[in-house]
DNA sequence: CTGTATCCCCTTTGATACTG
DNA sequence: CAGTATCAAAGGGGATACAG
């Protein structure tokens, strides 16, 4: 027990990244972070490539990662919200310092195209 | 071309988790930024799980993004230092402040096992 | 020591149809 | 509208053997 499987010894790194990394997740995340209440199906055509399974998944594990919050009005037809919880806006410093990481290492890919010419 | 694909409406958030998300990734880059410089050796014993192949593939890919440095020694046996490039220690401030959402994260669910009793 | 090359499995994802 | 169920396809990852 001293010695610690190494996969454990970053746990909370694995911890982190299994909640906002995957296909999917990502631009979820994007959405529900830039728009404060989505529908399911303002999500689907939001995202039109994913298909609904995936979509309810994916949304499924947020959900129970505390991330999101999944409103059901019981009505018909149904009609379901999602919103980022408070837990999931602490998300927000970390999605702003990747996504601004991931655009200067997009530029400078594309420098680097460039400058192999 | 003006009508973006959703996916790509985020494309820097998955540049950036493509670089440092995955099975393994988040482990290595934890054991070279925390190393300076790690031999190929020394990062399987730091790793044990972790198959050659695997090993191989994944430090091609961070080399190939710029993010590590692979040094060869011209000798028998063949020595090769890895270390992080300082392109890839820009990715320090991320890194950390996933490690620290994780820690409250895994102690937030630690938690809610405690209080489900 | 530091890798490659194969082969195989298994999980993840996708396509499609169906339902309350 | 908001899903679920089923089946098929694809790709990542592991075990093992071989090589410079």
């Amino acid at each position: 027990m001293e010695n610690q499987a190494s996969g454990e010894t970053c746990q909370e790194l694995q911890a982190a990244l299994d909640i906002i990394s995957g296909k999917w997740k990502p631009i979820i995340l994007f959405h529900l972070l830039e728009n404060e209440k989505l529908r399911f199906s303002e999500l689907q055509r939001a995202i039109p490539e994913i298909t609904k399974k995936m979509l309810t998944s994916q949304l499924r594990e947020l959900e129970h990662n505390g991330i999101i919050h999944r409103k059901v009005y019981q009505q018909v037809p149904p009609k379901v919200e999602y919103s980022m919880t408070e837990y999931g806006n602490s998300l927000s410093p970390i999605m702003i310092s990747m996504r601004s990481w991931g655009m200067q290492h997009l530029q400078r890919m594309e420098k680097m195209e460039v400058d192999s010419n």
